[in-house]
DNA sequence: TATTGTTATACTCTATAACTATA
DNA sequence: TATAGTTATAGAGTATAACAATA
């Protein structure tokens, strides 16, 4: 899977990218976080969904059923993405929505067995992804480079 | 009425993300990413750039004087990007174009004075970002995590 | 014919403001 | 009045296609 090197970087006199540019964490991180992606994406594209669409799976199978507005707090979105996120999902039947008998404003958003499935085989291929793209690292290694990743980010 | 304290929702406090999606890779590196840029752009909007800015200033500091396409590939962006890129950055006299004499379809792109001056602050505030961005880690980890991502994203 | 810079256009992702139906 | 979901819209950021000048 030779993704990155593509395009017309290849022939001729390659002009390599600045290697100060390359050695800022800002590249770095921002690389690091598109390849992974992009990887992530190809291989969730076997089972219908993508990265975005997986990450809202897991929330809403994450603790209690949730309306639309609390799968957006924990997903971290606002309110008006997850009407376009839910639209699709919805659309694949991966998701249902009901109104919620006791405040009819409110929409409970859960997964369909479909929903289920594609969950659980997304879970499965994210992990594979996440193994090979950590694949230059030994296995200490990523796994400090993952603590580590934790501690800046989640902070507080 | 029914009162819902669902998951984290304790009063005063943000709704918190779900802790699954918080420890896949994918979410840390966007959220790692999108924090540091943020800090950054903040820090470099005294010297009145931002991080992309930067990143085109450092390119076309390093090696040869470049065309707006050789400085696009420098920094991986679409010719039609660095276009835009560089209208701003010569609006704010940060770099000059120049026709080529040897090809009059080029622009020799250059740093102006102020571009130099802006680059030199810039540099030593980014340095400074990172510097506070890692600070959760030990020096040593820093180190591993700075070469860990650099393995990540370098391979070939 | 091919290439450089440019413009026009479009697409993705996300947010703000305003509308509706409920509460 | 306030809230949940929705719609319309806008703003980054980036890319593709087409065009003029030049090679």
């Amino acid at each position: 899977m030779i993704v990155r090197l593509a395009d017309g970087q290849r022939a001729g006199k390659v002009p390599e990218v600045s290697s100060e540019l390359t050695s800022r964490l800002g590249y770095l991180l921002k690389h690091a976080q598109e390849e992974l992606r992009a990887r992530s994406n190809a291989a969730l594209a076997h089972h219908g969904i993508d990265g975005r669409e997986l990450a809202v799976l897991i929330v809403l199978a994450s603790g209690e059923p949730a309306s639309q507005q609390e799968a957006a707090a924990r997903l971290g979105v606002d309110r008006t993405t997850m009407v376009a996120l839910l639209d699709v999902l919805e659309h694949k039947d991966l998701v249902a929505r009901t109104p919620d008998a006791h405040d009819r404003r409110r929409n409970v958003v859960e997964l369909t067995a479909a929903g289920r499935i594609a969950l659980q085989r997304g879970r499965k291929t994210t992990d594979e992804v996440e193994r090979e793209f950590l694949a230059p690292l030994s296995q200490r290694a990523a796994e400090q480079f993952r603590g580590a990743l934790r501690a800046l980010v989640v902070r507080d």
